[in-house]
DNA sequence: GTCTATATTACGATAGAC
DNA sequence: GTCTATCGTAATATAGAC
């Protein structure tokens, strides 16, 4: 820490929060609810966050930071097909809260990209950095249509999420992966 | 209508509510602007729906009934391949709304769904049926794995929405609508 | 049936004691 | 740096005149 706070709390409260606005939404989420699944008294949150906006924001930053932390443990796989393969199965490990609540990066973005402040751009940066990063891949295969790949590849994924959350179905995410799968190991 | 109330207003106020849900999202709309957009006093409003709620179950009951007439509407082409072809055509008419405030259908379902009221799962039901009716198509194409075929092409329209209007970019839209197009040309 | 005025409540944000 | 008490505002919903 830069400051002298505690080094908990801030933690404490982006965790509570990530959470939270991925269970119930961002304008259903309310600071107090926060505080209280943080351990921090209310109106102290505003000592760590000028506003709800700047929270929100905190928020957005660490899920930018879990996709590149994610993207860059892909890296070690042998191929770029394998690459893709296993950044797919990250959703159908997350199938279960992706049938409840959604995509955690898909939601935010659709719940934030109405707004014309900041917020609605940011939201949007995990989004855009996994597709330049599928992108690569692709172009790694060989593929000069790689763009158009990309966009194929991760709107199946986004899309699945969709789907298993409106039918409450953690079973068409998985086999939604099985499909982009096999899908994947035809291009090679 | 069945009472003898203003035929136009109840309509009229529906069909600001729709665009504003759209637009802005369901909690950042309030009761006072559907009122206003529609030339309604807003304490009048409640004459027409008794809560906010049983307003946006009208809207969702509206989108629901588009849904339908839009798959009617698609009857009268030869093939199931043509027919899957003009729906996803639909979204590349839409790819200019679509990439401002996402899919219609779509925003509707990721905003409520994390409710446990009725209203998450009328939301969910424009997308049950389509799914069900792409199902359809694919099995009339001969196909056994119909429903993994149904969720691989809608899921490719929804995310396909989702990463356009992550991007703000109507051409990803576009796009994924050509993709999605060729790729059912090689399945018939 | 239509509209105005207002009650109620809930939340974001702040002031100020410790 | 931490916490309590509270202010101001905005939005849903209602009461009641016309």
């Amino acid at each position: 820490m830069t400051d002298s706070t505690t080094p908990g709390k801030r933690a404490r409260l982006v965790a509570a929060a990530a959470d939270l606005l991925h269970r119930q939404g961002v304008q259903a989420t309310t600071i107090a609810q926060v505080a209280d699944a943080a351990t921090v008294p209310t109106g102290n949150v505003y000592y760590y966050f000028k506003t709800k906006d700047d929270l929100i924001r905190a928020v957005i930053d660490d899920r930018t930071r879990q996709v590149r932390a994610m993207l860059d443990s892909l890296r070690a796989r042998r191929s770029p097909a394998a690459r893709l393969t296993a950044l797919a199965n990250q959703w159908t490990e997350m199938r279960e809260l992706v049938a409840r609540y959604g995509c955690p990066f898909g939601t935010l973005v659709t719940e934030l990209d109405r707004r014309d402040d900041g917020l609605d751009v940011e939201a949007a940066q995990p989004i855009g950095i996994i597709l330049d990063w599928a992108e690569t891949q692709f172009r790694d295969m060989g593929r000069t249509d790689a763009r158009e790949l990309a966009v194929a590849f991760f709107a199946g994924i986004q899309g699945a999420a969709l789907l298993a959350n409106a039918l409450r179905d953690p079973a068409v995410m998985a086999g939604q992966v099985r499909h982009l799968t096999r899908w994947i190991a035809t291009l090679s």
